[in-house]
DNA sequence: TAGATTGTTAATCGATTAACAATC
DNA sequence: TAGATTGTTAATCGATTAACAATC
């Protein structure tokens, strides 16, 4: 039944199964079987059934899902029904691209705050937050909750930058800079790096057929 | 020796060892040993071994490899040596961010062309690339290679404009929108859902310890 | 030559798929 | 009850790690 040890693999695949299911709730449909599910996403049945399982059953034998329920369980397993205070770090075109994402609140996620270096930047405006001085980042986290710390700022400042998360107590990075960040085992951090996303397409690409 | 069947897991380290390797490159380390770069990496150097031997015998027994020859074999395997055309689908927030990436010029990843349907943008400067009316894209690619093209637009539009894509011939997709496109099997599609890696993440510090 | 380190085969581990008894 | 479909165990497959002979 529920929380052995979950893998990688399985926790990335948590995500598609709750897009896919939401999908079905706007579609009006009420249950599913793995059979079904299984042919939607291109997955076998029996990795539904085996994914599941591994948070406890979700089914009804001879029935199948209750697509409602199984999209709020999966929701809760990924804490979608906790608020997530969001801090970003870098205020550039790829910061603004992540702040713009509104759709992020109903998932819990709320940006709370944006710092950058670059005074030309400090003071104005993104999405309605005030852009703050990246030396104040301290001070803030000292009386704000943290929970996720967006990094999109060159690799060379992201290094540091994420040093102080660390240090002032964050526990979760997203980040998007082109560097492993070095962190304690009790901090997560989630990497998206798109140049190596181009890179895997391009040799795709190339050795196409 | 070269090219059985490579998996995807393999292909999604090469870019990792590539900028493992262009570090080495700048500190001026000119040969290393798997067992160095395993430490560097956090990787066994039994997987990187076997992962460069599905290329080829990139090392010499009792010596290691060369950081600059290994660093441009892995650039060819990927196609970094070829000129890989890009067009962009949506000049939002995060089409620009994408755009404003200089960097990947010297990877061979040209940006030719933007397009939206917003009449606000259509014209508009970004990256000193003009933005063009989405109507005009069959038109464009009729008369220029394109080899990418990049999706930022929302997912009700973006399964449509793949449609249209596939249909004038483009084989590589890089698609940012929260959907699964559904393409030819000699089409390459490569997903960045931004949203599901914030949700591992969410995940990921709930079960924390 | 002796020492080091690769290339490659064999062993292990984990993840996916298949099968089926349990049960709604 | 009979049929359908889950939950779960067993079998298979593939990827990672270990070991070592080849060789620079």
């Amino acid at each position: 039944m529920s929380e052995q040890h979950i893998s990688g693999a399985i926790i990335k695949r948590l995500p598609r199964y709750y897009r896919y299911l939401e999908e079905l709730l706007t579609e009006g449909v009420e249950r599913i079987s793995s059979q079904e599910l299984s042919e939607r996403m291109g997955v076998t049945a029996s990795q539904i059934r085996q994914d599941l399982n591994h948070f406890g059953g979700f089914g009804q034998q001879g029935y199948g899902y209750k697509v409602l329920y199984l999209y709020e369980e999966i929701g809760k397993i990924m804490g979608m029904d906790r608020i997530k205070r969001i801090i970003m770090i870098g205020a550039g075109n790829l910061g603004q691209a992540i702040a713009n994402y509104a759709n992020y609140r109903k998932r819990g996620f709320f940006i709370e705050a944006i710092f950058d270096k670059d005074p030309d930047k400090i003071g104005t405006e993104v999405q309605g937050i005030i852009v703050r001085d990246i030396e104040t980042l301290e001070e803030y986290i000292k009386l704000n909750p943290v929970d996720i710390a967006t990094i999109t700022i060159p690799k060379e400042q992201a290094v540091p930058v994420a040093d102080r998360l660390v240090k002032a107590g964050v526990k979760g990075i997203w980040n998007y800079a082109h560097v492993d960040l070095d962190v304690p085992a009790d901090v997560c951090v989630e990497n998206v790096h798109l140049s190596e996303s181009l890179m895997s397409l391009s040799y795709r690409i190339k050795n196409q057929k």
